[in-house]
DNA sequence: ATCTCTGCAAACCATTTGCAGCTCT
DNA sequence: AGAGCTGCAAATGGTTTGCAGAGAT
């Protein structure tokens, strides 16, 4: 049900097909670009990207691209705290979370079963089945010295 | 630091002076409101519900109020993903995190320390010293024949 | 008297949409 | 040919801001 970590771009064109979609050389060159680029992405930034391939684009197309990407599972949003939404391609079925440095906003990746089991025991308390998370937590370094602090 | 729970009021006019700022009939029927009502207020429910009281309260002195009581530790800003900003009055340092039905898309309030221990540790792992957390798990009712089922 | 607030309307900004023309299949 | 897609510009919707008058200390 989620594209191969090895072909997205073919897993993309099968969909598309499947549903009735067209291939087109905008779509393509904003998917691809999505693929290649880091996770995070804002609409922004993958505009300026995909611009480079094929000047063209449009913020429009973009987004509609994206929207499409999301609703066939191969990006899934995210929502931190700057005002835009991200995004994040979906290779396979992991998932994970973000801790994020409130001194130098970096953002890194985990997950970790010992936490989603125990998520999962939760939602089981209240009567309900897991069926997804959305996990921001915030740290920061315990040097006071850290290179990153008052970034 | 925080205010409590007794007499939130008596704790915002207290930082209001404080700070220099002023005590006005909107400020405080906005507050008092906020106060009284439930958590993941909207800015348009929290609108309604202040103009009960004081007909000619306007957007902006909500906006305003708002900002101000997330800026001195009063309120918490929640973002779902309903495309508003949502508000938490903050009574002490307790925080909690939420579970949303996908079907009936209610919100239940948790606060769980495994869950908590495991993101220090994961925090940690980091070499972060965890700050703070944003968690919101979706779950679903098992029971097909739940009424909140395609809610 | 002074400095802060309020209400209104306009401005903002991210995102969405209508439409005419273009491109896939 | 026909359905879907694109780019543009205009519309939307939540949130912010400028400003002149009103209110608090």
């Amino acid at each position: 049900m989620t594209s191969s970590k090895k072909d997205p771009m073919a897993a993309f064109h099968a969909r598309l097909q499947e549903a009735g979609l067209k291939s087109t050389r905008q779509r393509d060159t904003i998917a691809e670009t999505f693929f290649e680029l880091d996770a995070h992405i804002s609409v922004e930034e993958l505009l300026v990207e995909a611009r480079k391939k094929a000047p063209r684009i449009g913020y429009a197309t973009v987004y509609r691209t994206l929207k499409l990407l999301v609703e066939q599972g191969f990006a899934k949003t995210r929502r931190f705290d700057d005002g835009q939404t991200r995004f994040d391609p979906q290779f396979d079925k992991s998932q994970h979370d973000h801790l994020i440095c409130v001194d130098c906003r970096r953002i890194i990746e985990f997950d970790d079963d010992a936490v989603m089991d125990r998520l999962r025991e939760v939602a089981r308390g209240h009567g309900l089945v897991l069926r997804g998370r959305n996990i921001h937590i915030y740290g920061q370094c315990p040097d006071v010295d850290c290179v990153h602090r008052g970034a």
